[in-house]
DNA sequence: CTAGGGTTAG
């Protein structure tokens, strides 16, 4: 046998293979032992290779053997070859990346003594695979071998990265007891420990350890900063900053951007920019970190465009992004849907070679989907060479968000062949795309499967169900998921109880707007703008503004959004004047109105007829609160010119505004047409919403009547009137709860009994109100004649819930389509004759019945 | 030997 070792071809520089062998060192028979016969024994010219292989990275406690004894060990591993040439060997494979073949090495070993373990630890450290020098670590010292202040530094640094804090303590004591601690050239061992504790998230004993250094570096300080950050002592952290200084340490680069990107990360950007403000004044120059860490920051709290004014911030200060840098600003065009910016950014990553890089590839992938290029966003991905599970998932989620569904699931199903196994968010992911495009089936069955596939479902998976119910408006489903979900013990999250809200926020749930509310507490979960708005809107709309009042008093930050939902709530119930208190307490505390609260305002003018100081809204937004007028502002405009009766006034603004009209703002000219018997007016609006919506029945209907009612005279666009039957879609209908029990009622429903027809007699005697006469005269067009189709569901629920459900309790009523004149009328007066609170929900308005009034003022 | 920034679903 020529040679019994292959060559080692790659590993070493070429010259060393090209040099002829010098005879003297090959020597085949010693190398022909047992032990050396392992495959991966040392070549003959290995002494002098490690000695040229100084330059390579080399664990560090492992160097002092090779630099202070290389020359007598490399002689002797002539002789004796078999001990020391194995740990050699070890470092060797390894720093030239044979892991593998180092293992073997080291497997081989009869004896093993602590700078073998140290080569071997310290491969795998080198390299991040930290479960691997654990579970040595613990074999080392189960054999009796100690690891000395190196090597217990390299596996602290294992123990913090994988959150073993019991291997942790029992190396923190070993450090204690073979007098690593304490000592001035023991920083780095503290500091070990240290960071050990802070990542298991043990803060007193890492805070113990602290104090007790007596000398501390840089590191030190910096490590304890993180792990109240991480803890969320905050003032604790500032603190410390300061006693840094007072000990004579400056803080860095990193003590700054620890603090700015924790405030970042939690939310306290306002903190985080003041912090980079006395970065600046320390002299502390910030480099990509520092503005990376704000860029992530803004992107996290929902502040896309801040994140790109930071980014831009960046680039003027001069500091060139990296790979996540751009990947953190190409997430803000994702969520601002800003394609034009996201390729922009695109190509500066190719400029810095950054697009193969997982990932900006990925946040590219996400950022071409939600700009609807899902044919980019599929050339991105196919691009990426070592996709991970965030590739998979942004791609599957594209293309579900595309509507592609079966495109997704083909790559849900294929990702695992290629060797990326599904997680709980790809299981998430189908199953949401499913349910947003309407395949509730699939999306049950992938929730139903899930864990027999062996994926555990997680409160993210329940959300999905319940928010997918609400959006597709199956709100008893949402609740049923929302009670199994909690028998089977998920707790609920801040989530859950935002995306179910919705479901409460109708007039026949109004005691689960309080239970939910109730849950919050239960859980003890955030309750932060978005639920407290969630809840106003809920309460307001289950019928009970004092709730929604209560919670809108209690809540400390309010916002533009907060205003506009306690204002909303008030003018559906009927409060005007309430509607103008809190928009004058709202700009007195300084928060802006927007174009909700406007339109809202000038509603509330015109139902209290104030018209001038509704124009003055009007008119002035523009100038005063840099708002422009859009269709909603015109069409309240109109609501408040036509209550007054300014009708042409009203025509008049339509035709000369600067928008197209749409259909909300004909309807609003209909309806004050209608309230004030104007045909000619009524029929021209009514005619414009056909031309709008040519397939809507119920406005054909609506034309058609007025075209009666106008007279064959008037020239009208003849419109083709569809059946009555197809014009409700059926029958008309609505639903009350009447002692916890939700009942339907349609229009035409047999009176089932002689008590009921009875009752509704006494009804009428009571209020005086004829069956025949329809009030005020008014045109009845939107609805059908009761005598035709018999009595109207409300006056069924009505009489249902005056007889059926405890005195004094408030009647509620939700139905699809406007109330008639008629009911309106019986239902004014009932309220009074009975003493009782009545709320209609109809499409438009909340109807509030008190003491013979509406909260509509009879127009609607 | 120790310290800082990251992308996906609801």
């Amino acid at each position: 046998m020529e040679l019994a070792f292959p060559p080692f071809p790659s590993l070493l520089p070429k010259s060393h293979h090209l040099q002829p062998q010098p005879p003297s060192r090959s020597r085949p028979g010693r190398l022909q032992e047992p032990v050396m016969a392992l495959a991966q024994a040392p070549p003959p010219w290995l002494a002098l290779s490690l000695d040229e292989a100084r330059s390579v990275h080399v664990p560090h406690h492992a160097r002092p053997v090779q630099e202070t004894r290389a020359r007598p060990h490399a002689s002797a591993a002539r002789r004796e070859p078999r001990f020391v040439s194995e740990t050699k060997l070890i470092t060797f494979h390894s720093s030239a990346g044979r892991l593998g073949a180092a293992r073997k090495v080291f497997d081989g070993m009869g004896h093993r003594d602590l700078l073998a373990w140290s080569a071997m630890i310290g491969a795998y450290a080198t390299r991040g695979i930290f479960d691997e020098v654990l579970a040595l670590a613990v074999s080392m010292i189960r054999e009796g071998v100690l690891p000395d202040r190196f090597l217990i530094t390299r596996i602290l640094q294992a123990c913090a990265y994988a959150e073993d804090q019991r291997l942790g303590s029992v190396l923190h004591s070993m450090a204690i007891r073979r007098g690593f601690m304490g000592r001035v050239k023991d920083v780095p061992v503290g500091n070990s420990v240290l960071v050990m504790y802070v990542k298991c998230g043990e803060l007193g004993r890492a805070r113990a350890v602290f104090d007790k250094m007596r000398r501390r570096d840089l590191g030190t300080w910096n490590s304890m900063i993180f792990g109240c950050c991480r803890s969320c002592e905050w003032d604790e952290a500032r603190r410390l900053l300061d006693d840094m200084r007072r000990e004579g340490t400056e803080p860095g680069v990193v003590t700054w951007n620890t603090l700015i990107s924790s405030y970042a990360r939690s939310g306290d950007l306002d903190v985080a920019v003041d912090l980079l403000g006395q970065m600046e004044e320390c002299g502390v120059e910030p480099d990509v970190v520092t503005w990376t860490s704000l860029v992530s920051g803004f992107v996290h709290s929902d502040r896309g465009d801040e994140a790109l004014q930071w980014f831009i911030r960046m680039r003027v200060a001069g500091v060139e992004p990296n790979g996540m840098t751009i990947a953190c600003a190409i997430s803000a065009c994702a969520s601002l849907k800003l394609l034009r910016q996201g390729s922009e950014l695109h190509c500066h990553a190719i400029k810095i070679g950054a697009v193969n890089n997982v990932l900006s590839g990925n946040s590219l992938v996400d950022m071409y989907a939600k700009c609807g290029e899902i044919v980019a966003a599929y050339r991105i991905f196919n691009e990426i060479p070592d996709k991970d599970i965030f590739s998979w998932n942004s791609m599957i989620a594209g293309y579900a968000q595309a509507g592609y569904c079966g495109k997704a699931y083909e790559f849900f199903c294929k990702m695992e062949s290629y060797g990326i196994q599904r997680n709980v968010i790809t299981w998430n992911t189908m199953i949401s795309g499913y349910i947003r495009n309407g395949d509730d089936e699939r999306a049950f069955e992938l929730f139903q499967t899930m864990e027999s596939y062996g994926m555990k479902k997680d409160t993210a998976s329940w959300n999905i169900l319940i928010a997918g119910s609400v959006h597709n408006g199956y709100f008893d489903r949402a609740l049923r998921i929302f009670r199994q979900m909690q028998s089977v013990l998920i707790k609920p999250d801040y989530i859950t109880i935002l995306s179910i809200i919705p479901a409460f926020a109708n007039l026949v749930a109004a005691w689960k707007v309080r239970e939910i509310h109730a849950c919050i507490f239960h859980h003890n979960l955030e309750m932060d703008g978005k639920i407290a708005n969630a809840l106003i809107n809920a309460y307001s709309k289950s019928g009970d503004l004092a709730g929604a009042c209560a919670v809108f008093d209690r809540h400390s930050s309010r916002n533009t959004i907060s205003w506009n939902c306690i204002i909303v709530a008030h003018l559906l119930h009927g409060s005007p004047t309430k509607v103008v208190d809190y928009f004058f307490k709202m700009k007195q505390q300084g928060v802006l109105p927007d174009h909700a609260t406007l339109t809202a305002v000038i509603k509330a003018y015109g139902m209290e007829g104030m018209v001038s100081e509704g124009r003055e809204v009007f008119l002035n937004m523009d100038k005063d609160y840099n708002v422009t007028p859009d269709l909603d502002h015109y069409a309240a405009m109109v609501d408040l010119l036509g209550r007054s009766g300014r009708l042409q006034e009203a025509y008049a603004l339509i035709d000369e505004m600067p928008l197209t009209p749409n259909l909300t703002l004909w309807e609003s000219l209909l309806t004050s047409a209608r309230m004030h018997g104007n045909v000619r007016l009524a029929l021209l609006a009514a005619t414009e919403m056909s031309m709008i919506e040519p397939n809507d029945p119920i406005i054909q209907v609506v034309v058609s009547n007025l075209q009666d009612l106008a007279g064959k005279s008037f020239d009208v666009p003849k419109v083709t009137v569809h059946g009555k039957e197809r014009m409700f879609g059926g029958v008309e209908s609505c639903s009350t709860e009447i002692r916890n029990m939700v009942y339907l009622f349609s229009t035409g429903d047999k009176v089932a009994s002689e008590d009921v027809a009875a009752e509704l007699k006494l009804m009428m005697v009571q209020t005086g109100l004829s069956m025949l006469s329809a009030g005020n005269g008014a045109l009845e067009v939107e609805e059908e004649k009761e005598e035709v189709a018999g009595l109207h569901c409300e006056k069924l629920a009505i009489i249902a819930g005056i007889s059926n459900s405890p005195p004094f309790r408030s009647i509620r009523i939700i139905k699809t389509a406007r109330m008639c004149n008629h009911c309106h009328t019986f239902a004014k007066l009932v309220s009074e004759k009975y003493g009782r609170q009545i709320l209609i929900k109809d499409p438009k308005y909340l109807h509030k019945f008190e003491n013979g009034n509406c909260s509509c003022e009879d127009y609607w």
